[in-house]
DNA sequence: CAGCATCCTATTGGATACTG
DNA sequence: CAGTATCCAATAGGATGCTG
């Protein structure tokens, strides 16, 4: 116990690091539904940056969670969906993403309470 | 759909900015057993920095999500346990962590497979 | 359309030393 | 014991402009 994550070599941490980046739960989340657009993802993840959004899904690439497909028309539609991997990893991450859904809104009242109700955003 | 924490301003996306710091995870899943002090979680967590103990420490009571009692003796000892809140939240988090312990092995010798062998580490 | 290159700033986080 | 203070390096990430 109080081992593997915990100890300071464990490879769970670099993947935790490239996990717990800003965006990649957003990311792996737009995906889950349905493959997407590189345009497109850039429109359902609000605010992300062209250079974040690069990034973030060359990580996903590379850690084999996201698929990057190339077509063939003129110009080439990129399109992205999640690997065997990364469905799993989604899956894992859901319950997280739930919770914040239904906790957040509290949380974030916590220390800067202004009285203005934000529903869910 | 598509809505609430891929909008722009939805306060989810702080509290996910700060749930998903590197440490977050772990000081909360170190402190879901029983309560520890200080140093404890300083030995538990490997490879933490004072200085990112304390401010992971700070951030998550602020989140209502930690809570911290200072006992009478001397030097007073500091303990660090989770809340109602914090236990939600880490119980939302544990199949993430549980994942990231079955596959992160996999994932890390993806660009750079060695051949040696690091086990769960 | 799907990025990359460049520049820039802000934040993160480690090391070290110090304190009540 | 439980931090804080300071310094510094590395990284993240936004803005802008450009490309095949």
């Amino acid at each position: 116990m109080t081992r593997d994550v915990f100890h300071k070599d464990c490879p769970a941490r670099d993947v935790l690091g490239r996990l717990t980046g800003r965006w990649s739960l957003l990311v792996l989340t737009a995906l889950m539904t349905e493959p997407r657009r590189y345009t497109e993802l850039r429109t359902t993840v609000a605010g992300i940056s062209d250079k974040s959004l690069a990034a973030t899904l060359r990580s996903l690439q590379q850690d084999g969670l996201v698929h990057r497909e190339i077509g063939t028309a003129q110009p080439p539609p990129v399109t992205y969906s999640v690997t065997e991997l990364g469905r799993g990893a989604t899956e894992a991450l859901a319950p997280a993403l739930a919770w914040l859904r239904a906790n957040s809104a509290q949380i974030a009242g916590r220390s800067a309470d202004d009285g203005t109700d934000h529903g869910a955003f």
